[in-house]
RNA sequence: GGGCCCAUGAUCUAGUGGCUAUGAUGUCACCCUUACAAGGUGAAUGUCCCCGGUUCGAGUCCGGGUGGGCCCACCA
């Protein structure tokens, strides 16, 4: 019997510990179950802090982890950490206030791993834990951990093996702050105000041209003048020379199509590189490459006086003498978006280096067939995913010239440059730590000093998280996994990398389901973010409010689409929990000295009641089944607080404390419909409230049951139902309930005050046997047959 | 510039061609009814963003606007 008041603070810690020294979630390898395998996106442990957006997204899947354990799956959720890359860096400079050029990489590494393991043990406990989720934490795996490096370094192994990874030299994005290259997928708009500048340049006979430029501190670097084809004013430049000013080389006008008209003068000069279209004209009219920069965005000898100024020193400097030469003739304000660093915003630069590269290009109509073949939640967003793959411009670079991330495992020699790559037994290694002496030719082979794209190894989560490379054969009872839960703000990298991976290395899909997941925005409509000062840390929400309460709240999000965090709305979780516990304890009082077995014949009005159960329990499955738990949540929680609690319970009342008035039998056929209705309900609500429902549970029906917890527990099946009319006689039973409330409301008479009901034949015959109940709830003295009518 | 999503009482929201448009929060009135006043019973509040079209019938389908959000591209 419950017989406390409901203590949300109480309950929580006692089931988390519960749960975690009994190993209710232990993932069990040799169980006969079907695996449900949930590829979990490995959060930023070193940002130092979960804001409610995450705590949301990764509850929101919890609880499907939950209610697949429930329908009898063996669920398969490993816990894991990022714990890889810039951020990692970042917070390690930063909390120990040290620079990590001035120490090796080695030593760097060992920094960056020792503060990892510190902030994971506080997230586990101080997050994951007090949200209660389900975690098997035998499974935990991070990706700077062994496994994950050497998964990240065999793809790569076998991806130049099966030709689909080369290194070549080609024109990279660049970022200069952090001095590495990146990937498309890294960059960012960044949005500025710059001027664009009109300047003369000569042509071979005298005549002057006017050529718009944003960026003259790259003149240095042109190599080429455009214009448009259709253009009638510059028809007759074509194939002539112009000379660029101050640095006076030669360079070759020529048309193409891209060329707008309407911008600036019409005319175009190109640089290499300045930016993209640079890169494709470069490559489209074969002209010579001039590289002007350094890693680091300063000029180099090619800039002649300019040498060692940065791109803006260069700039105003270069735009100082046009305008003093009077080779400027105009400038104009221009706002213009273009390309910047997604962690500094510093504007890419292109230079050209030695990067390992991964094939995208040539793979996106098979890209897109894989795409078609997973089940996207909602399914919009494959189109998403499709124009992603359609726009890709560049193969994959996955070499990154930083720190701390997964080496890449090569040695190159010094003299011949031949490349020199480690047997698969030896990974994962890191290249600095292995001699590989000298080369036939003489030389020596030097190590690469880069590390991965710190995608190269999320790319393969499924494969991490199920441990590939070190069980095999129970590997391929998890791949392809079930389900892929994840933001739609990196569907262009996660997602689209981990198809791309599972497609050149097992040209199979990496899961079976995606589910997009929801995205919290501040009370006002906009995104939470550190930087604007209204993000809202998981937990000190959890300072304020129950964990059930939260993810009460969590439970009504709806997949896919934003949800704005609001106060008001937390609070209803705490009146529903209180109306289940209450509910809860009513009805356990009357099941005492019950023996829960199902009685010879059942009430028709409980018949009823039962039918309604059986399709609450299937609208929740089969929106459960699609990850729609809101709606699940939402016909559980109307059935349970309308039906359940305002009709039902107020409807029995009669029969449980006067059990003289209707005989044993009767008063045994509504126990025994509250027992299978409140014990449904709790299960139907585990996945939401875990702890709130657990307790409820052990006291009510664990024992009964005999299970360890209420989340082993299995998934509530419909009931077998038989009965004449119950839909019609059901309704017409709680239509006249309610009639009778609002007639009473409208007299301003309690509910309890007796009256006269007047019921047509017809619906008396319908009603038969449900009369006795609706007399005692409705407090009919007298029931009298006639023209509907209610009198006091 | 391209793509995707969205627009329903004060607020959030259901609605996948068919009676009178769903539910929640808030507001107001009444009811202490032996689980719960953190409750119950009711009431008021809507030109379903606008304009066309398809249809016997449109909140729902189509076309075009308007306004928001997200993703991508981009001007040298």
């Amino acid at each position: 019997m419950l017989d406390k008041n409901y203590n949300a603070g109480e309950i929580e810690k006692k089931w988390q510990d519960y749960w975690e020294k009994e190993h209710i979630y232990k993932f069990d390898k040799n169980s006969k179950k079907e695996n449900y395998v949930i590829d979990v996106p490995p959060p930023y442990a070193s940002a130092g802090h979960l804001h409610v957006g995450h705590a949301l997204h990764y509850t929101q899947f919890e609880i499907i982890a939950r209610y697949r354990r429930m329908k009898g799956f063996n669920v398969h959720f490993a816990p894991c950490f990022d714990d890889n890359g810039l951020p990692t860096e970042k917070y390690v400079e930063e909390t120990l206030k040290i620079n990590k050029n001035t120490i090796s990489r080695q030593e760097f590494r060992k920094l960056c791993l020792k503060a990892n393991e510190e902030v994971e043990d506080l997230y586990r406990n101080r997050v994951f834990k007090r949200l209660g989720h389900s975690y098997d934490w035998d499974l935990l795996y991070t990706t700077i951990g062994k496994e994950a490096q050497k998964v990240a370094q065999t793809s790569f192994l076998r991806l130049i093996k099966q030709g689909d990874c080369y290194r070549t030299e080609e024109p990279t994005i660049w970022c200069t702050y952090h001095q590495t290259a990146l990937a498309q997928a890294e960059v960012e708009d960044v949005k500025r105000k710059t001027k664009l500048n009109y300047i003369n340049f000569k042509l071979e006979n005298g005549i002057k041209i006017n050529v718009a430029t944003s960026r003259p501190e790259f003149l240095a670097a042109c190599v080429g003048i455009f214009v448009n084809p259709e253009d009638e004013r510059y028809k007759n430049l074509v194939g002539m020379n112009a000379i660029v000013p101050i640095f006076n080389q030669k360079v070759p006008i020529m048309k193409d199509e891209k060329v707008d008209k309407e911008f600036g003068t019409g005319i175009v000069m190109i640089c290499t590189f300045g930016d993209n279209t640079d890169i494709e004209w470069w490559k489209k009219h074969n002209l010579p490459l001039k590289i002007i920069i350094d890693k680091t965005g300063k000029l180099n000898e090619l800039a002649g006086e300019y040498k060692g100024l940065t791109l803006n020193e260069a700039k105003e400097k270069i735009i100082e003498r046009l305008k003093h030469e009077k080779i400027l003739i105009n400038q104009e304000d221009l706002e213009q978006t273009v390309g910047g660093c997604w962690r500094c915003n510093t504007p890419v630069e292109f230079i050209v280096t030695k990067q390992w590269f991964i094939k995208t290009i040539s793979y996106k109509d098979e890209l897109i067939k894989q795409g078609r073949k997973i089940n996207w939640y909602p399914d919009f967003f494959r189109v998403r995913y499709e124009d992603w793959i359609k726009n890709l411009g560049w193969d994959w670079c996955i070499s990154r010239q930083r720190h701390f991330g997964v080496p890449i495992p090569v040695w190159y020699c010094d003299k011949c440059e031949k490349i020199l790559l480690p047997n698969e037994q030896e990974l994962p290694l890191d290249p600095l730590d292995v001699d590989k002496g000298k080369c036939k030719c003489g030389g020596t082979f030097k190590a690469d000093p880069d590390v991965f794209d710190t995608w190269m190894t999320s790319s393969m989560t499924p494969q991490i998280a199920t441990r590939w490379l070190e069980s095999p054969k129970e590997f391929k009872k998890k791949f392809p996994a079930s389900l892929r839960p994840q933001s739609q703000d990196i569907i262009r990298t996660w997602a689209f990398y981990t198809i791309l991976k599972s497609y050149l290395h097992f040209k199979e899909i990496p899961w079976k389901d995606i589910s997009l997941g929801t995205f919290v925005l501040d009370p006002k409509g906009r995104g939470m973010h550190k930087s604007k000062g209204n993000a809202i840390w998981a937990d000190e929400l959890l300072d304020r409010f129950d964990v059930d309460t939260f993810r009460y709240w969590v439970g009504k999000a709806k997949w896919g689409s934003d949800i704005p965090y609001k106060e008001e709305e937390l609070m209803a979780g705490q009146k529903f929990l209180n109306k289940l516990w209450n509910a809860s304890k009513f009805t356990l009082m009357h099941l005492e000295n019950y023996d829960y077995s199902r009685p010879e014949k059942l009430e028709d009005i409980d018949l009823y009641f039962l039918e309604k159960l059986n399709k609450v329990i299937r609208e929740a499955t089969e929106n459960y089944d699609i990850y729609n738990t809101s709606d699940a949540n939402k016909a559980v929680e109307h059935f349970f607080w309308h039906d359940f609690c305002d009709d039902y319970l107020e409807i029995v009342k009669d029969r449980l404390y006067n059990p003289d008035s209707r005989g044993a039998e009767s008063r045994k056929s509504a126990q025994y419909t509250l027992y299978i209705i409140l014990d449904s309900l709790l299960k139907l609500f585990a996945p939401i409230v875990p702890h709130t429902t657990e307790e409820i549970y052990h006291v009510a029906f664990a024992k009964k049951e005999n299970r360890k917890s209420i989340h082993l527990s299995s998934w509530p099946e419909e009931s077998y139902i038989e009965g004449e009319m119950l839909e019609e006689r059901g309704s017409l039973f709680v239509d006249i309930l309610n009639k009778v409330r609002k007639y009473k409301a409208d007299n301003k008479k309690s509910l309890k005050d007796n009256i006269i009901l007047t019921i047509d034949g017809k619906s008396l015959d319908l009603l038969g046997s449900m009369l006795e109940d609706l007399k005692a709830v409705t407090k009919s003295k007298e029931v009298r047959k006639g023209d509907f009518s209610i009198d006091f």
